[in-house]
RNA sequence: GGCCCCGUGGCGGAAUUGGUAGACGCAAACGACUUAAAAUCGUUCGCCCUACGGGCGUGCCGGUUCAAGUCCGGCCGGGGCUACCA
């Protein structure tokens, strides 16, 4: 019988801040740089210091640490860092609505969260906290950027831009998200600005190449970073153009992948914004209109745009490069200038836009491409053989697609090209809190000139108006006005500030060298540590955070930073949290906090007595108030419990829902545990009992190092439950019982660090656990002597047998056949095979006597 | 529209990758303890039937195999990414 009384129940909170203490004082998780062990690099994607952590923290920040102990008991010298994605838009809002500086509300934010973070009883190495808003961190990242300008990999230029009306910034691509902004979710507009650009289309064919050789990311990541970088092969060739206004040796390049339609082409299209266009529309009055009409039409409507295809036709006139035939050329809606050389050749046969367009304008529809599911009237796009070609007739699309390259590249008006969708990532943000892009514009002249390095940082203003309206640092009344670094003339600094996903591509780096107070990172140490071996945050950061930080990595390589060029080895993409939304009778939203439920099941609100209605399951989010205050659970469950409640329910890919219910059943394990063992703490532990217990603990232990090491972190607490269900059904007395709880500590303690830390002590042990290593397992334990197996008749189950595990073929049949149960079936049936297979499967196939 | 992933009890999810489907947990029901409640412990828990037995069963239809949740083909449903990239 366990005694329930007070003092003999567990106290969460006393265990849980006795062992913060002990950690925290001991230094515990801080790495050694010179340890001869072998290091292992866990990072969780850094938080942005909004105020207060919520569960998606403690989900991934309880991912990563789990990692990070077991890896620090398997004997790896485990670096596990934390800090702050300090810039961004949040701040600047905080200060416009309640007027703090965007500094202090920042600094006050991470305070708070890192003793949230405290809580949770992480096992990092709080002495290489960084915040990427302090000087000490951006003065580098400005360093950097200077360098990436020698080297070619930043550049300015005018362009159009995305211009988020809300935020009142630029936006690079990867942050449009249908049409709007992908934070204040804004319809996007466009602008023509200067902006700076990292030339991430430099490492494009890498960036993606790379992918291949990357096995520990998850397939759907790789997969949308390849649609993202876009890579496509074809051939750009010039199409001779006449028209009113042109030269007479006057070129029209266009891109296609699909030169092997070239016989079936008959209209060219230029895209609104191409230079032929415009210059049309100098003159022409429709044309402009046209133009016109295609800028408003924006990017938000993509489904009216994709519905009509509308054109415009130009007096110009291009020749077909084989049969010298004149064709007429369209300025199209549709084409996007951005992409290949913003004209293309249309073969409306062979593409369901071209198709569309001609079947519109009445333009000449040819079919020159024939294969399976080839149908007279509708556009055939896939690859086949070509017919009505002369030359090419007969030959597949990849074999025409070949010579008819190398053809046009001999008649010197083509050649072949790889073309990618991947753009230049355009960093420059007209925002106040982000780090200062560090040139200045000489006034004289309006030259761009870098500042030194040995004036950096540049630092931003701390007495900063928000009340007004645009750039805060272009208004502000003396930050801007400097000298030339070369000249000493006076000139104006620029005024944007980086896109904050600059800080965030290289603070993985930054870790391995943190207090450098020269430089970014010593090489030596960046080469130790990284790649990091195990990256763990959300999905949503695939094309955005992810693909900045690889280019980074190798733009920080071609500068000499360090020597590798992937960042992260091994990436694993959590799940989000998602919780029961609740309504009251007023349809108001309702804290599940401030739900009670009644003696007839159902619910009602606190305070206003009204009736609640549970609605569907739904992304945590404030609004619809189904949020969950991790420090409430602290207090009241601990830490642990949240842990393991957090890793038991679902894999941690999936969607989790939070449940209080899931939370009461981890509470009620960690309880049942400490008591189970409170009753063994003078016992012996003998761990070289062999006996069915103990086998089931190797057993235990050998497949939880599998589970952990692949993220299955729901099947090791199922595994560990299972354990700990068998020794409470063998009982006290049985040899190996003290053992097997013994061994259940030890496995649950990366996901349950305070209970465990505090069982292990109370069992005698005077190494903790933190510095003790994981169990072993002995190898002959591992199998059990005896085996049930299941015995099939025609396929289906018809009973189970028990044998040795040993058992030879011959024998398990006869056994089989031998069992009564068995026996029963197979009277007045014709035994025609049976297959025996040791340890799986017995299966006799029958047929009714003759 | 294109590409990709996923459909297993009331629920979250297991199933050694073709070999006893439903581990482990949640919820529920019943029982024990208790003056009572909470807590704790025990039993039941895929569906159906004529229940110590038997039939059916992993979205639906078909196929391969001694054997299919797992492999193949076709549907249906859900989700993700992408959205005129020539």
């Amino acid at each position: 019988m366990s005694d329930t009384s007070d003092n003999d129940r567990y106290n969460i909170r006393a265990t849980e801040s006795k062992w913060q203490k002990i950690w925290n004082d001991n230094n515990a998780f801080k790495t050694d740089d010179d340890s001869d062990k072998e290091p292992f690099y866990v990072l969780e994607m850094f938080p942005y210091p909004s105020g207060a952590i919520h569960v998606g923290h403690v989900r991934n920040y309880t991912l990563g640490d789990v990692v990070a102990r077991y890896k620090r008991a398997k004997g790896y010298n485990v670096l596990h860092p934390m800090g702050w994605d300090a810039f961004g838009l949040p701040a600047e809002n905080a200060a416009i609505e309640r007027g703090a500086q965007p500094a202090t509300w920042t600094y006050e934010n991470i305070a708070v969260m890192r003793g949230q973070l405290k809580l949770m009883g992480l096992s990092l190495d709080w002495d290489r906290e960084i915040a990427t808003c302090h000087p000490d961190y951006f003065k580098h990242e400005q360093a950097m950027f200077l360098d990436f300008l020698k080297n070619g990999l930043a550049y300015q230029k005018e362009s159009t831009v995305n211009w988020d009306p809300v935020e009142n910034t630029v936006l690079a691509n990867e942050q449009v998200v249908d049409g709007k902004g992908w934070r204040s979710g804004a319809a996007v507009e466009r602008k023509n600005l200067k902006q700076w650009f990292l030339k991430t289309t430099q490492f494009a064919d890498e960036l993606l190449s790379e992918l291949d050789n990357m096995p520990d990311w998850p397939e759907r990541v790789k997969t949308m970073q390849k649609h993202w970088i876009g890579k496509s092969e074809g051939i750009t060739f010039s199409f001779d153009i006449s028209g009113p206004d042109l030269a007479s040796d006057e070129k029209l390049p266009v891109y296609t992948t699909r030169i092997d339609t070239i016989m079936g082409t008959s209209f060219a299209v230029l895209a609104p914004e191409h230079p032929l266009s415009l210059k049309l529309a100098e003159t022409d009055k429709d044309a402009e209109a046209f133009l016109e009409e295609c800028s408003t039409m924006g990017t938000s409507e993509e489904a009216i745009e994709r519905a009509e295809k509308k054109g415009f036709k130009t007096p110009y006139t291009v020749r077909h490069p084989f049969t010298n035939e004149d064709m007429p050329v369209y300025i199209g809606n549709f084409v996007i200038y951005t992409y290949g050389t913003g004209a293309v050749k249309s073969a409306p046969a062979h593409d369901e836009r071209d198709f569309d367009f001609a079947t519109k304008y009445g333009l000449p529809i040819r079919p020159v491409i024939t294969g399976a599911g080839f149908e007279d009237g509708k556009p055939f796009t896939s690859k086949g053989t070509l017919v009505n070609s002369d030359e090419w007739d007969g030959l597949t699309s990849d074999e025409a697609i070949t010579k008819i390259i190398a053809c046009m590249e001999k008649m010197g008006i083509g050649e072949g090209q790889t073309n990618y969708r991947l753009r230049d990532w355009g960093v420059s943000r007209q925002r106040y809190w982000g780090c200062p892009i560090p040139v200045v514009y000489r006034t004289s002249d309006g030259a761009c000139v870098p500042v030194s390095k040995d004036q950096l940082p540049i630092t931003l203003p701390d007495d900063v108006d928000f009340s007004q309206h645009g750039n805060p640092l272009d208004n502000h009344p003396t930050w801007k006005h400097t000298t030339c670094p070369e000249t000493g003339e006076p000139a104006i600094r620029e005024t944007d500030t980086f896109d904050t996903f600059f800080e965030s591509s290289w603070y993985f780096a930054r870790y391995t060298d943190p207090r450098n107070e020269n430089k970014p990172f010593e090489a030596s140490k960046a080469n130790k540590w990284l790649p990091v071996d195990q990256y763990i945050g959300g999905v949503e950061h695939a094309v955005m955070h992810l693909l900045y930080a690889r280019f980074f990595t190798r733009a920080m390589k071609h500068c000499g930073y360090l020597d590798i060029k992937e960042p992260f080895k091994g990436l694993y993409t959590q799940g989000m949290v998602n919780h029961r939304a609740y309504k009251n009778a007023d349809d108001k939203w309702v804290f599940p906090s401030d739900i009670i439920k009644n003696d007839d099941g159902s619910l009602s609100e606190k305070g206003s007595n009204l009736k609640v209605t549970a609605g569907a399951v739904i992304k945590m989010s404030k609004s619809k108030k189904n949020v969950i205050d991790p420090t409430d659970i602290f207090e009241s469950y601990g830490a642990d419990a949240a842990r393991l409640f957090i890793l038991s329910d679902s894999p941690p890919d999936r969607d989790l829902e939070w449940s209080e219910a899931g939370l009461d059943g981890a509470w009620r394990f960690i309880n049942k545990l400490y008591r189970s063992v409170q009753d063994i703490v003078d016992k012996p532990v003998d761990n070289d009992v062999d006996n069915e217990l103990a086998r089931k603990a190797h057993q235990t232990i050998s497949g939880i190092s599998d589970d952990i090491e692949n993220f299955h972190y729901n099947k090791s607490v199922a595994r560990i439950r299972e354990l700990y269900n068998m020794a409470e059904q063998v009982g006290m007395d049985d040899d190996a019982y003290t053992y097997a709880l013994q061994t259940i500590v030890q496995l649950l303690s990366p996901i349950v660090p305070h209970l465990c830390e505090e069982l292990w002590e109370n069992l005698g042990h005077k190494t903790p656990l933190y510095l003790s290593d994981w169990p072993t397992f002995n190898e002959a334990y591992l199998i059990d002597e005896n085996v049930t197996i299941g015995v099939q008749i025609n396929g289906k189950v018809r009973g189970t047998i028990t044998v040795p595990t040993d058992i030879d073929k011959d024998t398990l049949e006869k056994e089989a056949m031998n069992d009564d149960h068995i026996a029963k079936y197979l009277n007045g049936k014709t035994v025609r095979k049976i297959i025996a297979i040791p340890g799986k499967i017995v299966n006799i196939v029958v047929s009714d006597a003759a």
